[in-house]
RNA sequence: GGUCCGUUCGUCUAGUCAGGUCAGGACGCCAGGUUUUCAUCCUGGUAACAGGGGUUCGAAUCCCCUACGGACUACCA
C-alpha cells in the first residue's frame, strides 16, 4: 500500500442540475484516481444556502451512477473523512478561521454591503488601479485592522455582523505549478482579501476548500479553470495553516464553451442551443421548467462519457474510441489541452450510433420493449431480434427504432405521396398482382427463396427491377426506404405481405 | 478598466517543450462505389497554422507587437 495514495474530489455545489463541463470534471477526476488505485470523493459544497436548489444533490448522484464514474468515498457512500456535506462542516471552518486571526493572517471586518459598494464606487471614479478589499484600501474600511480592540471587542460582543477575510500580504509573488497551465506567479498586489468566513456563519468557497482538500488528504485537485485567478489565494491559505508541503497538485481544466460563440457553457444555457447541456433531465423545482437530457435523448452513457472525454484531452494518438477501462488505463492530466472547447452534437451522434452497432441485438430488444408497450405493440422476442437485426445498423438511437420497425407490427394505413409519384406507376397494380399470385404458390418463404424466385419471375418476363421491388416496397411498408424487401417479406409472413400488396392494388391511386 | 490564460481545417484535435515530412486523424460536408430504394458500409476529395515583425540556411514550433477570444475581478461556487 502507498502511504501518499492518490486522492481527488468531485465538489459540485447542489445549485441545480450538473451540467456537461461539470461531468467532465468528474469524469476526468474519476478517470485520474481509478488509474492510480486512488480515492474518488464527491463533496457537496452547499455553503451558499439561498443557493440551494432542492433535488440538485440527487440529481448529481445519479448522473454519476448513470455515466458509470460513481465515487468511491464521500456523499452516499461515506467514509473516514465526513461529514461529507460541507454545510454540517460549519464548526470546523469556523475554528480553522479564528487560527488564522489568532496567527494575524485573518481579520474581521464590519463593513455594510452598502460601505463596501461605496468603496468600489469611489475607486472607479478615481480609475485607481486597484478596485478591490485590499492591503492598499483596507486601512480606510471598518475592520479590526483599523478599530481598536475595544471597539472590536464590543462589535463582537453586541452582535454585530462581520466576515473575516483573508489578510493578503503587501508585495509578494505567489508562485505555482499547475498541470494543465504551467507554471504561474501572481503578485499579491493584484489579489483581494478574500472573505473567508461570511456573516451568516458559513465559510466562503475559498476556506472551506482548502480546509476540507487537507483535512480529506486530497492529493490533486482536478478543477475547471474559473479557479485559476483565485488559487493564489488557496496557496497563501495553504501556508498560513502550515500545510504547505502537504499541498495538493493542481489541474485547471479548459472551459466548455458555448457552440454559439460568447462565453463559458452556463446552466441556464439550457435547451437555447438546439442540444441538451444536461446528462439528465431536470425539472427545475420552483418553475417546472423541463431541460431535456442526454440519457432522456438517447445517448448511452459510455458514448457519452467517450465523446465528452475527447473533448479537451486526447491520447495522443489516433484512437477515439475507448472504452471506460482502456481510458483509465491511458487517460494523463498533462494531456489535457489549454484551450476551451466547443462541442459537436453530430460527432456525439456518431457515437451513439457507433456505440448503438456494438451493441448486442438482443440487449437492443429489451430497451426497444418500452417504446413498444408505449405504442401498444404486442410481439414476441424473437420477432423482434429478427426485425432489430435487419434494421440496426440504420440507428443511432433505440428510439430511432420504432420509425425504422413500424411497419412489422402495423400494416401502412396511408402510403407516402412523395414515393407513390416516384414509385407507382401505371402498370403497378398488374405487375404487383404477378407477384401476389407467385407468392401465393410459394411454400419456402424465406427470404433467400423469395429472391431467388422474384427475380427469376423479373428476368422471365425482362421487367424492370427496380419497378417491381419498389413497388413491393410501397405497398408492404408504406413508403420508399427500408431494407431488403425479401427480408422484410420473409419475416412479415406470407399471409401478411399478400394481404398489404392486395390492399395497395386496391387503394393507391394511379396518376 | 485590472489580472491571468488562450488562438492549427466549419467542429474536436495531432504536431509546439528538444525548429527541418507540400501540417496528420476524426466528425461534418462533397463525389464515386456497393445496394431493388433509403440508410449503413467502402473509397476518394474539400478544408487550417489569427495578423505583422524579428531570430535562423530553415518557423505552426523560439522572441516581440497587434488583433481576437476566454476566465476571474460577490458575504456565488
Amino acid at each position: 500500500m502507498k502511504s501518499n495514495k492518490v486522492r481527488v474530489r468531485f465538489a459540485p455545489s447542489p445549485t441545480g442540475p450538473l451540467h456537461i463541463g461539470g461531468v467532465r470534471t468528474a469524469i476526468f477526476n474519476y478517470l485520474f484516481a481509478m488509474q492510480n488505485d486512488g480515492d474518488f470523493i464527491l463533496r457537496i459544497e452547499d455553503t451558499d444556502r439561498n443557493r440551494f436548489v432542492p433535488g440538485a444533490e440527487e440529481y448529481i448522484i445519479e448522473s454519476l451512477k448513470w455515466l458509470g464514474i460513481e465515487p468511491t468515498e464521500g456523499v452516499g457512500i461515506e467514509g473516514a473523512y465526513g461529514p461529507y456535506h460541507q454545510s454540517e462542516r460549519k464548526e470546523i471552518y469556523k475554528k480553522y478561521a479564528n487560527e488564522l486571526i489568532q496567527s494575524g493572517h485573518a481579520y474581521y471586518a464590519f463593513d455594510t454591503p452598502e460601505e463596501l459598494e461605496m468603496m468600489r464606487e469611489r475607486l472607479k471614479v478615481e480609475k485607481s488601479s486597484i478596485q478591490q478589499y485590499n492591503a492598499v484600501t483596507r486601512v480606510n474600511m471598518n475592520n479590526s485592522l483599523t478599530k481598536s480592540e475595544e471597539e472590536v471587542n464590543e462589535k463582537l460582543a453586541n452582535g454585530t455582523p462581520y466576515v473575516i477575510r483573508l489578510k493578503l500580504p503587501d508585495d509578494e509573488d505567489i508562485k505555482f505549478s499547475d498541470i494543465v497551465l504551467g507554471d504561474f506567479s501572481f503578485h499579491s498586489s493584484q489579489l483581494d482579501d478574500k472573505i473567508l468566513f461570511k456573516s451568516d456563519g458559513m465559510p466562503t468557497y475559498h476556506l472551506a476548500n482548502v480546509v476540507d482538500d487537507h483535512l480529506m488528504k486530497i492529493t490533486h485537485v482536478i478543477r475547471g479553470s474559473e479557479w485559476t485567478n483565485s488559487t493564489p489565494s488557496h496557496i497563501l491559505l495553504y501556508k498560513y495553516f502550515g500545510w504547505e508541503n502537504e499541498m495538493p497538485t493542481f489541474a485547471h481544466m479548459p472551459l466548455l464553451l458555448k457552440p454559439d460563440g460568447k462565453g463559458k457553457l452556463s446552466k441556464r444555457d439550457g435547451d437555447r442551443l438546439g442540444f441538451p447541456v444536461f446528462p439528465l433531465e431536470w425539472v427545475n423545482p420552483e418553475t417546472k421548467e423541463i431541460s431535456s437530457g442526454y440519457k432522456e435523448s438517447g445517448y448511452f452513457p459510455d458514448a457519452f462519457l467517450n465523446f465528452l472525454v475527447l473533448l479537451g484531452w486526447n491520447p495522443g494518438t489516433t484512437q477515439e474510441v475507448f472504452t471506460k477501462d482502456e481510458l483509465i488505463k491511458i487517460f494523463s492530466i498533462d494531456r489535457i489541452g489549454k484551450s476551451g472547447s466547443k462541442f459537436d452534437l453530430e460527432k456525439a451522434k456518431w457515437f451513439n450510433h457507433l456505440y448503438l452497432q456494438e451493441k448486442k441485438t438482443e440487449d437492443l430488444v429489451q430497451e426497444f420493449k418500452p417504446i413498444l408497450n408505449e405504442k401498444r405493440v404486442k410481439t414476441d422476442d424473437e420477432f423482434l431480434l429478427d426485425v432489430l437485426n435487419l434494421v440496426k445498423e440504420r440507428a443511432t438511437f433505440v428510439s430511432d427504432l420504432w420509425s425504422l420497425t413500424s411497419y412489422f407490427f402495423e400494416a401502412p394505413i396511408s402510403y407516402e405521396a412523395k414515393a407513390v409519384k416516384k414509385k407507382w406507376k401505371e402498370d403497378s397494380p398488374d405487375l404487383m398482382t404477378e407477384i401476389v399470385t407467385i407468392l401465393k404458390s410459394t411454400d419456402d418463404f424465406s427470404a433467400a427463396n423469395l429472391e431467388e424466385v422474384i427475380k427469376k419471375h423479373i428476368e422471365d418476363n425482362e421487367l424492370h427491377m427496380g419497378k417491381v421491388l419498389n413497388g413491393i416496397r410501397l405497398a408492404i411498408v408504406g413508403s420508399a426506404s427500408g431494407p431488403s424487401v425479401f427480408e422484410i417479406m420473409s419475416l412479415l409472413s406470407a399471409e401478411e405481405s399478400i394481404k398489404r400488396i392486395e390492399r395497395a392494388v386496391q387503394t393507391i391511386k394511379k396518376n
